[in-house]
DNA sequence: GGGAACCCTGTACCATACTACGCGCCGTTT
DNA sequence: AAACGGCGCGTAGTATGGTACAGGGTTCCC
């Protein structure tokens, strides 16, 4: 199949692809008499494998290691199961400081909402001072 | 005081003070009768006030608009608190996700956690079904 | 056989938020 | 007075993840 048929099998735009190539996630396809990638199952797989990284919260680079993993051939679980742990703890961190700000947006909007016209809205001494 | 005073008194890289002033968050100082530029306390509590907006999770347009509105001088409470209720569906949406990320890694280090020598871990398979 | 639609390459551009560099002037210190 | 650090400016580079475009060849369908 084509670039294009290719993307489209993954939902991604065709550049996409090209993009992966070069930043070395996609292997270079073999090419038709005219250059022409020509791409199979495999590759529809595998930039799957990467989309599915991507929506796990791995980054390209992160992707990119899984790959090499399964590339190996050998069985990687423990080093796969290493990455995704560590993510995790990512992850988990990343939910804490999401509900912090949840917290101090919540208290932010309730002060404003509190606030008259004769007190002119604390947005300085809410941005002002630290208190995430 | 100067310009790495200022970043200094906010955490900030010097250069990130020329970048605000760039981006528009940041007005242009007064300045010494050798170009210098010349910063008030103002200033840093402007700076602050970015620096703690980026820390809720706004972007430095979004910081933009609520030194608008601050700049604007009147009671701008219910502005702000739109900002910062549309902020939280964002946070809210985003903490959704990341918990969703959260389950389908667990699944994914339990997987691989069971995998034996003879079964060479379901990475593929659980990479490529879409299960989020 | 002719035009639309697709493919090729390299390169440039987008958004986000900085950070660094080169080059020349300035200010302080020794 | 010389040296060192800081400041000025414009520009370029970093990281992340793409997206778009120009200019030319190709394939497909009527």
């Amino acid at each position: 199949m084509t670039r294009s048929q290719l993307a489209a099998r993954a939902g991604v735009n065709p550049e996409t692809v090209r993009y992966y190539e070069r930043r070395g996630l996609m292997p270079e396809p073999p090419r038709s008499h005219t250059s022409y990638r020509v791409y199979s199952d495999e590759h529809v797989a595998r930039l799957l494998f990467i989309k599915r990284s991507q929506d796990l919260g791995f980054t390209l680079n992160e992707a990119a290691v899984l790959l090499e993993l399964y590339d190996s051939g050998g069985n990687p679980c423990n080093q796969v199961r290493e990455q995704a742990l560590q993510k995790i703890q990512v992850v988990r961190s990343r939910i804490a400081d999401l509900q912090r700000i949840e917290t101090a947006l919540s208290n932010l909007a309730s002060c404003c909402a509190a606030s008259t016209k004769d007190d002119p809205c604390s947005i300085l001494k809410s941005l002002t001072a630290p208190e995430a």
